[in-house]
DNA sequence: TCTCGTCTTTGATTCAGGTCAAAAGATTAT
DNA sequence: ATAATCTTTTGACCTGAATCAAAGACGAGA
């Protein structure tokens, strides 16, 4: 969240954050089609979203975690793109877009804010594709790997262990794999001392190991 | 562009669209690393935007014509993620992104603007995504073919008839294919009787089957 | 007009990842 | 505790797209 406020308009923004939302384990904070009318800070709990082709194949667009901002798929025709659904029970807070749109008019330090969080996004497509585009299996799961835990140690978790929150098929759906493939992969770099993995379970024994997979040119 | 302003307003928002900017045919409007200082709305040509791994493989991320806009991966960071190159010799506004912002908060259809050229472009990505992840090779030119033809007949131009501005490798790149599975796939499409081709000139002789390719299961 | 360089097509072959199948672990419900 | 269900792993095999290679087609410049 953005800081250098006056506690005065520190006030107005705890207006807007106040309202709150619980999402159980594998219920949709919104789904495709939805009404749009508000952004959501998750609190606790982990999201992904996902879009859906008229055929009904899925396609996971990303999973988000504590301090992320979701729902920006529904500004462009008030309503919702893909759905977000909790992957473990979540709170999160329901913010406004219109109380948004008229705060960050007197606050620019807000609408820059709001102006960043959804550059973010595009750039992090743009990483997706890169990833979907030219990466091979191994690839795909190295720069996963690295981006989770590398998100979770911002958030104060540890920087090798971690406890993923989604199935393989996910993961899969995600980097664009087969859950086979992303099984496979997961215990080849078991194999080669790379990553210890016991079902969710994952501990990253050799980082620089996954980062020399992820962008081999870098170290050779 | 928005609508419905006084022709006050209407003079304040010319003045940050009054500056232009000339690009040739394969040079860049801006380069990933850039400083980020303003979006470019395309008054003609196009443009393909494309991100590097830092062990040089190149992904088009989109193909851009005249009425959109470009740049907004840039405000994260305050510098650019990606390059923007011109397909052929174009001509854009240059708009300061501060001039944006400042005028945004004192125009809320402005502000509404923006904000939904940016969710655009994440619901955009979405697509590509889905389309990166899940459909084999036809399915995304197809995919590709129809987007297109649909975007410069909304410019209007024809339905059925387009000239390329981009070369085999091009498309490949933003598809997540190789050039010669471009290649082939043409070819294929074209032996069907779907569409004409002659280097870069496409007819779409037959716009139901290039929908069925794309998306099976509507029409079984 | 001819040549050079680039882009495109096509063919032959290979291979990464998909598909199909089955077994082994987990987790939940009874 | 046990059964039932869901998830994950692993194996065998197949296939769509990549790779390698060569020949055409086109456009720019001499």
């Amino acid at each position: 969240m953005p800081v250098g406020f006056s506690p005065e308009e520190m006030q107005r923004i705890d207006a807007v954050v106040e309202k709150r939302r619980r999402v159980r384990q594998g219920e949709a904070l919104y789904n495709n089609g939805d009404d749009f009318t508000a952004l959501y800070a998750i609190r606790s709990g982990f999201f992904k979203t996902c879009v859906t082709s008229n055929d009904g194949r899925e396609q996971v667009t990303g999973f988000q975690m504590a301090g992320e901002v979701i729902g920006m798929d529904g500004i462009v025709n008030d309503n919702h793109n893909c759905s977000a659904v909790a992957l473990e029970d979540a709170e999160v807070c329901v913010m406004p877009f219109t109380m948004i749109e008229e705060m960050s008019r007197d606050l620019p330090a807000l609408q820059r804010h709001v102006h960043k969080i959804m550059s973010r996004e595009i750039v992090r497509e743009n990483g997706v594709m890169l990833l979907l585009g030219n990466m091979r299996a191994e690839e795909r799961l190295a720069a996963f790997l690295l981006n989770l835990v590398q998100r979770l140690h911002a958030r104060g978790l540890s920087q090798s262990e971690l406890v993923l929150r989604m199935s393989r098929d996910e993961i899969g759906s995600y980097l664009g794999l087969k859950l086979e493939t992303v099984s496979r992969s997961f215990s080849k770099f078991s194999e080669e001392g790379i990553i210890e993995v016991r079902q969710r379970y994952v501990k990253i024994l050799a980082p620089d190991a996954l980062k020399k997979i992820f962008n081999p040119q870098t170290y050779v």
